[in-house]
DNA sequence: TATTGTTATACTCTATAACTATA
DNA sequence: TATAGTTATAGAGTATAACAATA
């Protein structure tokens, strides 16, 4: 009986600016279940074509913003830190979807480019794409979605360039040492 | 050029309901996107507390459902596989925050039940779950934040209990022997 | 000295498969 | 035989830290 939600409606004690905080904290909790039951659906859809998600969201991003693609652009277009990117990029040209060339200009760069067989996949990963998200949001009409979409766009920034985004690397180590 | 989102209204072959199928993998990325974010956010807060998401999602299920419960109940809660549960509830117990019992009446199932130490943490974890929520959707405005929750709810069912939810163990290996 | 990317390491979350104990 | 949970194994995704090459 602790914090047992009495009525949430005297709980402002004008510290925080949350006008009801227990309905904000559900509300990321249904955030975490659709997102999981999105990841899955895009694993069932991309595992078959031997891509995982992020895999994707690169090939994606190359195409989106042209190729080749410094390494650094598509860390912070996926919001990873720079090591995260790597890894999916080894991945990718492991499976020679991607190549890597040094930057003439700045030979500490890597400029990352699709192969003709990554850009190949263009299409089966649209459709994939299709499908994870009628499977995650079929319950929505069409309205719905784009007033969904709205709201996501409001709290996460444009499609592209999101704003706060960034993986944040923290800042020396938060509080770790109390 | 293969697929420059042109004007996106010539695109409905009949064969899908999708009335703007770009529309709906757009949804798909932002909430991908909101959701890491929520789950940096979550790390941030919970990390220095020695929890994780999922374990603060467990001891929160044990909470609102009333512990002792069952392993079987508490996979199910949290949509994963039952080996993901054993996994997430060997941490807590070594931990000290949860404890395992065997049911007397089915002896086969596992009891989980927090300790007084675990109980001890309930008011940190809804702490920080009300800063990470704030973190995440501070862009919106608490009329906005309701109607995110609602259309979130409609898409993935009410707060506990998930309609077609579940890990769906892919029914045998899905299509990958094509 | 600052920046770009990497090697090295570790941890969370999740899954499938095979197994044990119980029903 | 069917169910509940586990051991064993694997892999995606991500992070910090130390380092190399370059600027």
């Amino acid at each position: 009986m602790l914090t047992n939600r009495s009525s949430s409606r005297m709980t402002r004690p004008a510290e925080d600016s949350a006008p009801n905080a227990e309905d904000v904290a559900q509300l990321a909790e249904l955030l975490v279940r659709t997102s999981r039951r999105l990841r899955r659906s895009s694993m069932a859809e991309l595992g078959p074509m031997g891509l995982t998600g992020a895999q994707a969201r690169v090939v994606r991003y190359l195409v989106a913003v042209g190729h080749p693609a410094r390494m650094a652009d598509i860390a912070a277009a996926l919001e990873v830190v720079p090591r995260t990117a790597t890894s999916v990029v080894d991945d990718l040209e492991a499976a020679k979807l991607v190549a890597r060339a040094t930057d003439p200009r700045d030979r500490r760069s890597v400029l990352v480019s699709l192969t003709d067989e990554g850009v190949l996949l263009l299409d089966r990963i649209a459709q994939a794409r299709r499908r994870t998200a009628e499977a995650t949001f079929s319950a929505l009409s069409p309205k719905q979605r784009g007033e969904l979409t709205r709201l996501l766009t409001v709290c996460c920034g444009p499609n592209e360039r999101c704003g706060s985004g960034g993986p944040q690397p923290r800042p020396a180590h938060s509080r770790r040492g109390h």
